[in-house]
DNA sequence: CTGAAAGCGCTTACAG
DNA sequence: CTGAAAGCGCTTACAG
């Protein structure tokens, strides 16, 4: 179906414009404009006419100028302290929205921003307001920086966070319900027969540690399992955290025969000091984490853990975003999934 | 140094144009453009008086507008076959980039595209013709990818590649010397008094993988070391490929002292296998990886490996990109770093 | 259902 | 060193 037209060179062919478009299907630029936009207001001839007309002269909408004169740009931003740490929780929902950008013909622009900038505003007020981005996503820490949102609320830019702490009017949250995953993976270790159940809690600024927390707790209150405060470590969510509160369990005279850390990185480390204490994963020491995250089915033993339905986040954060002011909307909390895989098994004396 | 005004209704001010700009510091646009766009035919009176303007009003120039006006943008592509894959080398190559752009006033505009895609032309046009980006960078397996590459070169837009196989006319490539990188970690465990070492190669697909394999082999023959088929497994980078791999090489009846896996998932795959046949690291097995990918320094022991330069090479390739056309630019290649860890020691019969 | 025209906020020859 | 004007390629009231 190529229009070799005459020789015209190979370098940066002048892209066919809106009047191009128009001129060969005999309407005006309006009319192209409508049926790019999906607007009802064409017949369907016209539509399907232009619509062949775009086909072969293979024409896109230049977005710049489709968002100078509208003054709001098909650009979805999402703003990330730093990308590339952690477990891939944000590369992953990266991923996620990315995909569902190019599903609705969005692109996505990231930005990073750093939660100890002094001048945010400003650096907000360059970005969103002068790119008329289509809406923000916020992934933590940068979901509960009031300076940041404020900001962002000024320009008027729809927002969307993920996990954020509290709720902020006019801004879309979703999340899981980490206290009720947490419940889930101690009362899946509970079922195995567990007592002993040693918890490494996540740095209690974060809102989603202090969920798991008391997920844990109701848990073996529930199953009149007494707390126990030397079973109840805290890390800040890295490996080695993970190591020292393994090391500091594994050596209690009666040690726990399961141990539930809150993410999957300080489970990998918790993994890595029962090896110093010659246990075997899962037969004298089960181990579960929270994430899923890619490593996790990558260890030795495979880490039981808990997944967030990233996807799912991404693509309802994502409709809410570009639907925003359509109508009001809550918190969308999103279900879970306890994933069991061969780092947990019945306690040894069971 | 705020300035009230009258009261303005809080949400969505209308933010400053270069117009309010000229007339507030009583010059025409074209001199504010100048100023903005750092162009050096305005005296240093009249350009700290403009500049002093745009701080009070705190201006920031449209984007779209700028894009639309001068037919190229401030974005920078980068595309990506899955970011949220692998152990961070993407997401590593994400963070450097961006820090380039926000560095020199540019955004990142991060695109998926898939290798087996049949359309591949047309989603470049898509993206890049019609969002005029300055520049893309291409990360691996995307790097080699004819069709990309001539659909983006029809477009006109300047290419970075990372690590790719073959060199391609006009196009910019940042690497590092994969082979020279393999023979010091292989020399390095000769030096250490390992005379037995294991190597497991990526797939022979990538370039880097052969190159590495090349390094290995060098360094085993200048020490008189005799290639031996059992010692040199194959693996496809992931962690499952290194622990098969390493089964294999840890049941051999004169098994490698030493293991040197081509990336860092393989290697802790390795490093998981060893754990089966009860060989502590690194008295009785040393593993080496390569990549320094994140979880290199928190594994037990801490991973010996290979440092890309990833930030150097992002500097390298942004500023090749965004002055393209100033003068021709050969392949650059960066220098790696070994960095020893726990994971490496004298072996145990030494 | 469709047209003609103004405007979005810049840059860029062209003059001076 | 600076101005006035055209134009980038769209969208959007306003008419019809």
């Amino acid at each position: 179906m190529r229009d070799p037209l005459n020789g015209s060179p190979p370098e940066a062919p002048k892209p066919a414009t809106i009047y191009d478009v128009a001129e060969r299907a005999n309407v005006s630029i309006k009319t192209v404009s409508k049926v790019i936009n999906n607007l009802p207001e064409v017949s369907r001839l016209t539509r399907s006419r232009v619509q062949a007309v775009i086909e072969e002269l293979s024409y896109r909408p230049n977005q710049l100028a489709r968002g100078l004169a509208s003054q709001r740009s098909f650009m979805v931003g999402l703003f990330c302290d730093a990308p590339a740490a952690g477990s891939g929780y944000i590369a992953r929902i990266q991923m996620a929205i990315l995909t569902m950008c190019q599903k609705e013909g969005y692109h996505l622009i990231v930005e990073c921003i750093h939660a100890t900038n002094q001048n945010i505003a400003q650096q907000v007020h360059a970005l969103v307001a002068q790119s008329k981005l289509a809406g923000v996503v916020l992934t933590p820490p940068l979901s509960d920086l009031p300076t940041l949102i404020d900001a962002l609320k000024a320009t008027g830019t729809p927002i969307v966070r993920f996990s954020p702490e509290a709720a902020v009017p006019d801004v879309i949250d979703v999340d899981i319900d980490n206290c009720q995953a947490a419940y889930d993976i101690t009362k899946y270790l509970i079922g195995l027969g567990h007592r002993r159940i040693g918890f490494i809690r996540g740095p209690l600024e974060h809102a989603d540690a202090r969920a798991r927390y008391e997920g844990y707790c109701r848990a073996i209150a529930e199953a009149d399992i007494p707390f126990l405060d030397e079973y109840c470590q805290t890390g800040n969510y890295t490996y080695r955290a993970g190591m020292l509160a393994g090391e500091k369990l594994l050596t209690l005279k009666d040690r726990p025969t399961a141990i539930f850390a809150s993410n999957d990185d300080m489970a990998s480390g918790v993994m890595a000091s029962s090896i110093r204490y010659n246990l075997r994963l899962p037969q004298d020491l089960s181990v579960a984490g929270f994430d899923d995250a890619i490593f996790a089915h990558a260890m030795y033993p495979r880490l039981t853990t808990c997944r967030q339905p990233i996807a799912d986040m991404a693509e309802a954060a994502f409709l809410a975003l570009i639907h925003h002011g359509d109508k009001p909307i809550g918190p969308l909390t999103l279900p879970h999934k306890i994933i069991v895989r061969g780092s947990t098994a019945r306690p040894p004396t069971a």
